[in-house]
DNA sequence: GTCTATAAGTTGATAGAC
DNA sequence: GTCTATCAACTTATAGAC
């Protein structure tokens, strides 16, 4: 019993029958969550929020919508379990936290990120799908891509200051505008570069950018 | 008989009971056409093409929603009429036809593109919406994207070519790379924008962008 | 050209057994 | 923690009367 029909690619789940002793240090349960993020991350890619359905998720994850439901208690609760996931990962990624650099160091990060991107089309695609729906302003992931925006506005227009202040980089250069500048070039070339990735060289384009971008703002 | 219960917003249909003669001159027909596509162009803005019902569609028109199916046979046929409809005004109103103008020319009229842009957030919304949503792959509005682009692209391109033929531009300008470029801007800013648009400043940005850029590529 | 009626399917979520 | 069963709502699309 407890079989299911043809597994799916994806870890099997941590299921060991009725035989495993009931020990309190045994993660089986958060293994099952993980799991199910990682598919759901998937599927948001693929499809979006509205375009995605809860059944579908569960099934690639091996148990039934409801069983689904019990982890995440809702449709939209377990959207936010995704973003925050690929935040986490993110903000380790980039270090964010270790910012400000200055000024060059930031967007040579930066051009570095966005080599690392074109391996990583699908979550590359999660949120160019998810911040588009989300301008929809009732959309449950809204708050979430503004603030995610603002978030890394800030951050990087702090780099740029520190620049600015350390005499790395010109005094006429307006932070806040270039980080708008940079999030918003990385984006549209990511759109594009989905769209149509045999004619649009995202990583070549936005360091062309970056590059002349150094060039003016450079003391 | 006849009559709806409240009316909304939108010009009310030609709708003229039955004393109307029946010659063949007349376009109430197309009158309901224009109005459906009109609305449906606005839900598709708000919503996405996912989370727009025709029912919705349809209620604001004013009629049923078995009724407008008589007008497009699917959601998807109402979505390429619509998509049809935007790409046709948007043309004439960027001349794109009567391109190539010269280099700085075509960068000048994108400047107040994004000044136009501002007063008309829904519009925008359509195309920022849409896109995001139509870079899954099985997405009705995938391969109109993919040209849009690819046109707008090659269009932009062949301006700075010529802007480059006449001297005009450097010599070593990338025509291509810049066209994308331009675009990838555009759009970032416009997503930026509608998210948050009390701390983003659209045309200003952009505005500035391409006036380092001209600074940059002229000769 | 518009309607009513309905098909036939999907959706997110809940109740309650085990 | 996972299941079965079920719900109520919603979806696109079609058939056929008027």
């Amino acid at each position: 019993m407890d079989v299911r029909p043809d597994d799916l690619s994806d870890a099997p789940p941590t299921r060991a029958g009725r035989a495993r002793p009931r020990g309190r240090g045994y993660a089986s349960g958060d293994a099952r969550r993980t799991r199910i993020l990682n598919i759901a991350l998937q599927e948001f890619a693929e499809n979006g929020y509205r375009g995605t359905s809860l059944a579908r998720i569960a099934e690639r994850a091996e148990l039934t919508q409801a069983g689904l439901l019990h982890h995440f208690r809702s449709k939209q609760e377990l959207l936010v379990a995704v973003l925050d996931l690929r935040d986490r990962m993110d903000m380790a990624h980039l270090d964010l936290a270790e910012l400000p650099l200055g000024g060059a160091a930031v967007l040579a990060k930066f051009t570095e990120l966005a080599g690392h991107n074109q391996a990583i089309p699908g979550l590359v695609q999660l949120f160019t799908v998810l911040t588009g729906e989300a301008v929809t302003t009732d959309h449950p992931a809204h708050g979430w891509a503004r603030d995610r925006y603002a978030l890394l506005r800030a951050s990087v227009a702090a780099s740029l200051e520190a620049g600015v202040a350390s005499g790395e980089l010109r005094a006429d250069v307006d932070p806040t505008a270039v980080a708008a500048q940079v999030f918003a070039m990385m984006d549209g070339l990511q759109l594009q570069w989905l769209l149509d990735p045999e004619h649009v060289d995202m990583a070549a384009l936005f360091g062309d950018y970056v590059e002349h971008l150094l060039r003016r703002i450079r003391a």
